[in-house]
DNA sequence: CAGAATCCCACGAGATACTG
DNA sequence: CAGTATCTCGTGGGATTCTG
């Protein structure tokens, strides 16, 4: 059902993220990288370019604090642990919307005048 | 035209900020501020509790660098100072209002979930 | 009034190494 | 594989003081 994720599937947000953004600097791609289903660790550490361990867990535990995702463990070996979007999670992919439309509509216009005001 | 800023007109968003962001800390609540029209400096000072005059001084630099509001100033005395929104800074709105129907939403539950969580 | 100049600090986040 | 455990550092942002 899910497909593997793009590595590269941030690669055109380097700029909008810092300009609008959900939660911390890593929520809303951890947000966008469950949207077709659960992942487990290591697939989400691939997207995101070079996130270390530590914050990848950081991040993960204060999106499942805040209820926004779930976290399962199996009693495995190797161990697999999967990470999913709860319904209130899935919420926030409305609103991830709106921004992502403002972004391709406006930010090459915003980007063009912060370039001429350098000069 | 244009009346007072409401001092408190972001009692209500203290938890929301954090999570849905625009910019930097502080620019979203500009951007509110200059909804209804040009404000001056001291006005926004007001709303915005606290920010000093430094760090104010700064985003609104780095908001006027990236084309979403213009600055002017009159030569007078006292000195008067204006800034207010670019189109392209009042395409702007239309995302936060999306998020700010999110957080009216939404977030009671998740900070439900973030108490339930510290038990 | 609208800032400029300094000084300062917490904290988000990266690097590196280790483990059940 | 899915993390922990330390150490470290840049910088966003605050406090304070001064000025055209």
């Amino acid at each position: 059902m899910t497909d593997a994720l793009d590595p590269d599937m941030f690669a055109q947000c380097a700029n909008v993220t810092p300009l609008i953004q959900i939660g911390d600097k890593w929520t809303s791609k951890i947000i966008r990288c469950l949207e077709n289903g659960p992942r487990r660790f290591s697939e989400l550490r691939v997207p995101l370019r070079g996130i270390t361990p530590k914050v990848l867990t950081e991040t993960l535990r204060a999106m499942e604090r805040d209820g926004l995702l779930t976290r399962t463990a199996y009693a495995e070996i190797p161990p697999r642990v999967e990470y999913e979007l709860t319904s209130l999670g899935r919420t926030l992919l409305e609103p991830m919307a709106a921004m992502c439309s403002w972004a391709r509509e406006h930010m090459e216009t915003l980007l063009d005048a912060r370039d001429r005001h350098l000069a």
